[in-house]
DNA sequence: GCGGAATTCGCACGACCGTGCTAATCTCCG
DNA sequence: CGGAGATTAGCACGGTCGTGCGAATTCCGC
């Protein structure tokens, strides 16, 4: 359980990543030991030996998932100005990674919101808390945005917050199950309505509008 | 697996009924046929005699789902005139099932959007028929009402879709996994906005706009 | 009421799961 | 280069799963 050596460190690590690719793909109730062990090339009680327990795997999967999305996503977007631009900048870099990481792998945030959302226990707790913490920092952003005079001093931080977060949501939907490739298209065009209606009048966004998601790669 | 007998037909039905509302909390994947049975009194292998085998079970969940949904979406709402005030009446009839069964069973298609979008087989493919049937109707509903003069004429159909869709799957995330009460209430005031910025100038919506979630019951 | 057919049950099998325990292997320091 | 300690493998156990099969039970027309 306990890691000494750098060694298995690293051992660790290429568990908890294999497992995060195939809780992303098939969900993370169907992560098996045995199945990361296969796929690693060990066996399955040295898998085991590493992660403790299925549970223990399963929440370093969601840790190890929430560190990078607030690595790709968050924490570049803090290094620019406050209001607008941030919030800008953090649905082009969500959108991005969208486009680099989850759209192949799957969203476990996404997934794993429906499934369980009638489970209890830890797996489900540190769910709910990433998904909460990345919701308090969008509504920080968009009430920062208001205070700058950005947005409409009228508008519902939270709404605003729920239609973004929907407006993802649906994105992962089309793209993976719908296999759609018009998919980012029309979440980028929803975005920029949204922010249209809720920016004060008379302020242009096409400026900074630049769909992240028009280049594949 | 044949019904020659109507008593065979019934524990059919309370088979396929049990099974779907186990699916709809805890996903298709993690049916199981014993569970099945224990929460009927039955025995595993009667139940498994009625259904054949275990995807033939989660393929009738899913058929029966399907038929229940158009039952209280689609076919009411197509008692209404084309155009706005049918598109209204799904929108409200939607929302209203919402309220009275996904928000306490859980939103199959939704759910299973998530948990078949790596998978392949016959119930990926019944979910991905209904959701495309659903779809689809929702493009007509919306043609029709741009071709009544209800919409803007440049409206994009398939991108009112997605974002309808979106902030239903936005909606039952909130209400089911975050357990946010006020999510109902985000989703009208989505809805208002979208079916705002979707009508031709000067057109009120705030008329057939009665929020159908306002009354839980 | 009775006999044949439809339905349900009891039981077993093999596969896969998570998890301990012990032995083998590897690593690294002195 | 040798040995202590960390790391991994091998194996077994109990549990649950889907699925077949023959027996028991229930149902229904005559």
């Amino acid at each position: 359980m306990e890691t000494r050596t750098e060694r298995s460190g690293l051992t660790l690590a290429a568990i908890v990543d294999t497992a995060m690719q195939m809780a992303a793909a098939d969900g993370l109730e169907s992560l098996t030991i045995g199945e990361v062990a296969k796929r690693l090339g060990l066996s399955k009680s040295g898998v085991f030996s590493r992660v403790g327990s299925r549970e223990a795997l399963q929440c370093a999967v969601v840790d190890e998932y929430d560190r990078r999305f607030l690595q790709d996503v968050f924490m570049p977007a803090m290094r620019e100005p406050r209001g607008l631009p941030r919030l800008n900048a953090i649905m082009r870099l969500w959108l991005a990674r969208a486009r680099d990481v989850e759209m192949r792998m799957g969203c476990l945030y996404c997934a794993g919101a429906f499934e369980y959302d009638d489970r209890e226990g830890p797996v489900r707790d540190r769910l709910f808390d990433g998904v909460q913490r990345w919701r308090s920092a969008l509504k920080r952003t968009v009430i920062q945005a208001i205070d700058a005079g950005h947005l409409r001093p009228d508008m519902d931080a939270e709404q605003l917050v729920y239609e973004m977060d929907a407006l993802f949501t649906g994105l992962m939907r089309d793209a993976r199950f719908l296999r759609d490739a018009r998919a980012p298209d029309r979440a980028w065009a929803a975005w920029l309505r949204l922010l249209q209606a809720s920016v004060v009048p008379g302020t242009a966004v096409e400026a900074a509008a630049a769909n992240p998601l028009s280049r594949p790669r």
